[in-house]
RNA sequence: GCGCGCGUGGCUCAAUGGUAGAGCGCUACAUUCACAUUGUAGAGGUUACAAGUUCAAGUCUUGUCGCGCGCACCA
């Protein structure tokens, strides 16, 4: 039966039509059509988003663009897959949780480790379908019956099966090491996970005497030595004072020692290639236990490390100072030393301070016992496969930065100390042992693995949310690490390895670059061939869009007033290979007039179709006698679809989106469509069959990029033509 | 400090080395016509600046300036 069209195509349709095609089950390749005729798999893992979240531009940008290709490659015959899951998110979540405990003026602590991680369970129950229902909104075709989250029992298995792995080839050590530390989140961090923030601080100049009038420095009657530092308050914990070996102004106080100012301990002046003598004075003060450099000097001079800070960012001793918060502890140590006239000036300096890159708190460098995993052997596979092009980057610039950062990878501090994640299978069992002088000393040995014997005690530590994100590729399509379970698993030998992967450019280290060496490692093989790093939105100012400063534009904002459709064409024209976009509200504009341009150009062809008209194939239409500028159109479509196909799969979602608009309304609805009103009000049958030809394998196009008003106007018009038939997201894309 | 990206009409962006284009905005006109969420026409650009390569440069090279980003042990 012929039915009208609707005269207006508005977002309220958009849920249903969502509903049609999951409810048809088409996001899971086992149900597309045509299984034998399919040429191959297409698979695309969904970056897992924070169970924390809600949806901002980038996650929407990103999830448009996967949608567009999926969507393509559905069309164009592949078993097209993509994978959606949340990720647990360790720190960020527990942070969450414990902000709404406090407003019930709880702490975590007060409930107890297990209360607490069941009140996040409950949480992510609560808020954790935020962000796949707004992805569902904006009509991303995941296949949800695979739905995963990096908790989930089959992934925990997983997880643990992994660590093991690497511990069974000797890539995970326990160590004590100057690590990151975050004073408000109390846990350790990896150095990827701080951000780096320029500071207007001063350079302190601070006079350290020798010990006696008598001891004075030989050639240098001062008898003192001045460091330069922008962290005075570590100075209760210096071991030594460092100058670079071909600084002539110290040559003669190299092994001399001076007294450290306050604490009046005698510390060595050493020589250290590392010591930059433009810097400040080009004497440093050296406290192993809180620098990274001073660390490393350390380590080299074999001096001793005094702890003087501790986990939660307060001066540990001496008594005067200890209980001091960092601030409070620089103040009061700078207003001493300029009473003992130590301080000798004070200028101003800008530096970078490190920040947890989960609450921003400034983190600290402590000496802690950590697990690590060794780098080197499983960055080798990586590197490797990236420069022989088997895994390819775009855009390719940053080839080179992955590579820039695999070759200096250090060790993976993969231990945190927070209760919200995936508990190491570590078990530790302690034993007082007495040692060849007879003092009794604490013995650890350690079980790793599921079923330890009698006394051992698991570690109470969690591993790096990164762990588990690094096996997204395969644990999400159910690895478990055992080989007899994954031996049943079909998706691992149908969709393994996957094709693209499409991430923000800000997550490359912590994230991609650990798929790859996880994915050789666990798999023995890539775990994707193509990386697209989309561009970053910035608001209309150019500046990074930030919630807590309220610069942000919210997608379900522009969603609510545009639909779906025009937000995603919005997006869209934003993307491509561009490091990074600015937000403009006029394309969202433009969007939605185009929504409404492909609704009432269908609307108004159908309503001249009066059921005579059939949709010719390629063949077909190719045999009609058309006119001249009949034909130009139709080699423009042509053209436009062989561009069309070629932009998406450059990720040049930018041009093709583009490329289509222009076809679509400047030259179909502007030109041909005007030029044959005439004929195709008098019913004339080829005219009607040419228009409806060129304007069904329009929307064939372009319903990647806007699948819900090209979905509509394909069926109220097919069934007027054919009476029912499939579905636009299942049709075939055009081939001329 | 090293590295990367960007700089094109008022705004957001296109343009295999070959006559600089689009959308939005602006101006004028049109419209009982599928669409005022429309159409037609128009104004508006020494492509940041300078030098170079070339028959030809927005595009390639070098330098300068501006914006953004990444890396780094300047304490």
């Amino acid at each position: 039966m012929a039915k009208e069209f609707s005269k207006h195509f508005d977002k309220n349709q958009e849920k249903e039509i969502y509903q049609s095609w999951e409810q048809a089950g088409f996001f899971n390749p086992d149900n597309l059509p045509d299984q034998d005729k399919r040429k191959s798999s297409f698979v695309m893992m969904l970056p897992p988003p924070n169970i924390t979240g809600s949806l901002h531009m980038g996650h929407a940008l990103n999830a448009t663009c996967q949608d567009i290709l999926v969507r393509h490659k559905r069309m164009d015959g592949y078993l097209a897959l993509w994978v959606p899951g949340m990720d647990h998110a360790g720190i960020a979540t527990q942070n969450v949780v414990e902000k709404k405990l406090a407003k019930e003026g709880k702490n975590r602590h007060d409930l107890g480790r297990e209360k607490f991680v069941k009140e996040i369970w409950e949480w992510k129950e609560e808020y954790g379908q935020i962000i796949p229902n707004q992805l569902k909104t904006l009509g991303a075709s995941c296949d949800w019956t695979r739905q995963s989250f990096t908790m989930d029992e089959n992934y925990q298995k997983a997880v643990s099966n992994a660590f093991l792995a690497y511990q069974k080839e000797g890539f995970i050590y326990q160590g004590e090491r100057l690590i990151n530390w975050c004073p408000r989140c109390q846990t350790a961090l990896s150095d990827i996970e701080l951000e780096h923030q320029e500071e207007d601080s001063f350079l302190w100049h601070i006079k350290y005497q020798a010990k006696s009038q008598k001891s004075k420095f030989k050639n240098n009657e001062s008898g003192y030595i001045i460091v330069a530092t922008t962290r005075p308050e570590t100075m209760l914990g210096d071991t030594a004072v460092a100058v670079n070996p071909r600084d002539k102004r110290y040559k003669d106080l190299i092994g001399k020692t001076v007294v450290l100012p306050l604490v009046n301990r005698e510390i060595p002046i050493v020589a250290d290639e590392a010591v930059d003598m433009e810097f400040g004075t080009g004497a440093v003060k050296i406290t192993p236990a809180h620098d990274p450099l001073d660390f490393e000097i350390g380590q080299r001079q074999k001096l001793d490390t005094i702890k003087v800070i501790n986990e939660f960012g307060k001066i540990i001793a001496p008594k005067v100072y200890a209980g001091l918060k960092i601030d409070e502890a620089r103040e009061k140590i700078v207003k001493d030393l300029d009473q003992l006239g130590l301080l000798v000036k004070k200028e101003s300096h800008k530096h970078n301070v490190a920040l947890c890159y989960r609450c921003n708190s400034k983190a600290e460098s402590l000496i802690s016992k950590q697990w690590f995993v060794k780098m080197k052997p499983l960055a080798e596979k990586a590197i490797e496969a990236v420069e022989k092009g088997e895994i390819q980057f775009a855009p390719v610039r940053f080839k080179k930065i992955f590579l820039d950062w695999m070759h200096n990878v250090k060790d993976w501090c993969i231990s945190r100390q927070i209760w919200w994640g995936h508990q190491l299978p570590v078990f530790v069992k302690q034993e007082k042992v007495k040692s060849q002088n007879s003092k009794i000393k604490i013995k650890e040995s350690f079980y790793y693995g599921d079923n330890p014997p009698k006394g051992y005690i698991q570690s109470t530590d969690v591993l790096d949310t990164w762990f588990s994100s690094a096996l997204w590729p395969f644990a999400a399509l159910g690895w478990t690490g055992d080989k007899n379970q994954d031996k049943k698993n079909k998706d691992l030998v149908n969709f393994y390895p996957t094709t693209s992967l499409f991430t923000a450019k800000d997550i490359l280290y912590l994230w991609v670059a650990r798929m790859i060496f996880s994915g050789y490692f666990f798999m023995d093989k890539k775990p994707f061939s193509k990386v697209y790093i989309h561009p970053t939105v910035l608001n209309k100012e150019g500046k990074r869009m930030s919630k807590s400063l309220g610069t942000g534009v919210d997608p379900m904002d522009l969603w609510e007033k545009y639909g779906a459709d025009a937000t995603r064409f919005g997006l869209a024209l934003k993307s491509g290979l561009r490091q990074q976009v600015k937000f403009s509200e006029e394309d969202y504009v433009a969007g939605r007039n185009f929504v409404t341009k492909i609704w009432n150009a269908t609307r108004f062809i159908d309503m001249n179709l009066n059921g005579k008209v059939k949709l010719l194939s390629v063949g077909e239409i190719k045999k009609l006698k058309l006119d001249k500028d009949q034909k130009e159109t139709l080699s423009l479509l042509f053209a436009t679809a062989n561009n069309v196909k070629n932009n998406i799969n450059t990720y040049r979602f930018d041009l093709a989106i583009n490329e289509l608009y222009e076809f679509f309304w400047h030259h179909f609805c502007d030109k041909t469509i005007e030029e044959n009103k005439g004929k195709m009000k008098t019913g004339d049958i080829i005219t009607l069959q040419f228009l409806t030809f060129v304007l069904t394998n329009s929307l064939k196009m372009l319903h990647p990029f806007m699948p819900f008003v090209t979905e509509a106007a394909f069926k109220e018009l097919t069934i007027k033509i054919d009476g029912e038939t499939q579905p636009l997201i299942i049709s075939s894309w055009p081939k001329f």
